[in-house]
DNA sequence: TCTGGGGTCCTAGGACCC
DNA sequence: TCTGGGGTCCTAGGACCC
């Protein structure tokens, strides 16, 4: 056995994060731009940076800033616009990496995930050998780098993979967990943000040492009971998460940012339309239905105001969860004149399983979806073998010709 | 500097029920 | 009359994460 075996005893559980994941996709088709400023996002308008490059960030850019400000900062990057639907291809393939080395990969993001590899040791070596595995495979594989954390739990392996940025892997065995923590800002802690780094600061805790040595009930009187009981667990090294490969989502929406803020009621609505339908059929490839029509209105103040209500019928039809939501907007009575719109959004909440037949799901009156959608739906549900792929295209194609009126260019093109 | 879009979780007050 | 306590649901807002 060589150190790097013996060294990670009790550390199982791997964090990987992609390196500026957005941007080194982009980079995979623009050799020109290595090694140089690079930022993803769009030029001009409302944009956030959505990823950077390591030398952009040299320039203070960073994720979630406003473009104008990073162009500001960092004159010479080459703006490079995003391509969602290659960083989800990109992703599909990483996480199916991470699948070969162990079944228990619970995703963060579409760029990280936690792998608990306790049960793999045996067929592939320590933790410390499979996050080695994992990064030259993702490297060989996608031409993309990651980062690898290693510790006993979640929030000690992901401090240990940002600790490791760029390119890199650190192990942080359980015995040296604290003395890893201690000297930290109280903002390395998970759920530390500004505003709860500001509060604790001004009771004069800085460090997370403070927070571990604090009385509980003191940082629950700071931050809420919650929050103040998980802080005071993370200080001392304490993190019982499991991975957990399966998760329902609670909620579905989108939202819009318009290019400039907007007094007209019919550009509103129209929106609000566009926007339940993609929602709707959302919840109908999930086999779900929500209970629950929220909107959200953000003023050109950035004032931002939700309201919601509950229906008497849960529902995956997008009409529906327009009609309620248009509702519900114009019961703010708002003079828009007055307070233009900077964003709209519409999230259907409380979620149930639809249950059922997941055709009685599908509303043709409303949109079209691709055939593949709607396999999605029932084999989700079902399985492949269940319903057959023939007779299901059948049925909607017969529903379409029914409900059109050949509005469907799909359909009737065929 | 002028702030995206996708989410999750927590808090707090009021309604309502027992 | 001058005021309990617990539980759950609904709603609004805010912090936070990627």
């Amino acid at each position: 056995m060589t150190t790097a075996d013996v060294d990670d005893t009790g550390a199982h559980i791997l964090h990987v994060d992609m390196d500026a994941f957005f941007a080194s996709v982009e980079l995979l088709d623009r050799p020109d731009a290595r090694g140089k400023p690079a930022i993803v996002g769009h030029a001009g308008g409302r944009g956030v940076v959505t990823s950077a490059t390591y030398e952009a960030r040299r320039y203070g850019v960073r994720s979630a800033m406003p473009m104008a400000q990073a162009m500001r900062l960092c004159p010479t990057a080459i703006i490079l616009p995003p391509h969602y639907e290659k960083y989800v291809e990109y992703s599909k393939r990483v996480m199916d990496i991470f699948h070969e080395v162990t079944p228990l990969v619970e995703p963060l993001s579409i760029d990280e995930a936690f792998l608990d590899v306790s049960g793999a040791g045996r067929l592939l070596g320590s933790p410390r050998r499979i996050a080695e595995l994992v990064r030259s495979r993702v490297a060989g594989e996608t031409g993309l780098t990651c980062s690898v954390g290693v510790a006993a739990t979640k929030f000690m392996a992901k401090l240990a993979s940002g600790r490791a940025k760029p390119d890199g892997l650190l192990v942080i065995p359980p015995g040296e967990t604290i003395a890893f923590l201690r000297p930290l800002p109280v903002g390395a802690l998970w759920g530390v943000g500004a505003s709860t780094q500001a509060a604790l600061e001004r009771m004069g805790l800085r460090t997370v040492a403070d927070l571990a040595d604090a009385p509980l009930h003191v940082l629950q009187k700071a931050v809420g009971d919650a929050s103040g009981r998980r802080l005071h667990e993370l200080a001392n090294g304490r993190d019982p998460r499991r991975v957990v490969t399966e998760s329902r989502e609670k909620s579905i929406g989108h939202e819009n940012t318009f290019g400039v803020d907007v007094d007209d009621p019919d550009t509103l609505r129209r929106e609000l339309l566009r926007l339940s339908t993609r929602v709707g059929e959302r919840l109908r490839s999930h086999g779900m239905l929500g209970r629950t029509v929220a909107i959200k209105v953000r003023f050109s103040d950035f004032h931002t105001i939700t309201r919601s209500r509950t229906l008497a019928e849960p529902t995956s039809v997008g009409r529906r969860l327009f009609e309620e939501a248009w509702q519900i907007f114009e019961a703010l009575e708002l003079d828009l004149r007055r307070t233009p719109i900077r964003l709209i959004g519409i999230r259907a909440e409380q979620l149930i399983d639809a249950g059922g037949d997941a055709l009685a799901l599908w509303d043709p009156d409303e949109e079209w979806r691709s055939t593949e959608q709607t396999l999605d739906a029932v084999s989700a549900r079902f399985g492949r073998g269940v319903i057959g792929p023939a007779s299901l295209v059948r049925r909607t194609k017969e529903a379409d010709a029914e409900s059109t009126d050949g509005r469907n260019p799909r359909w009737v093109s065929d």
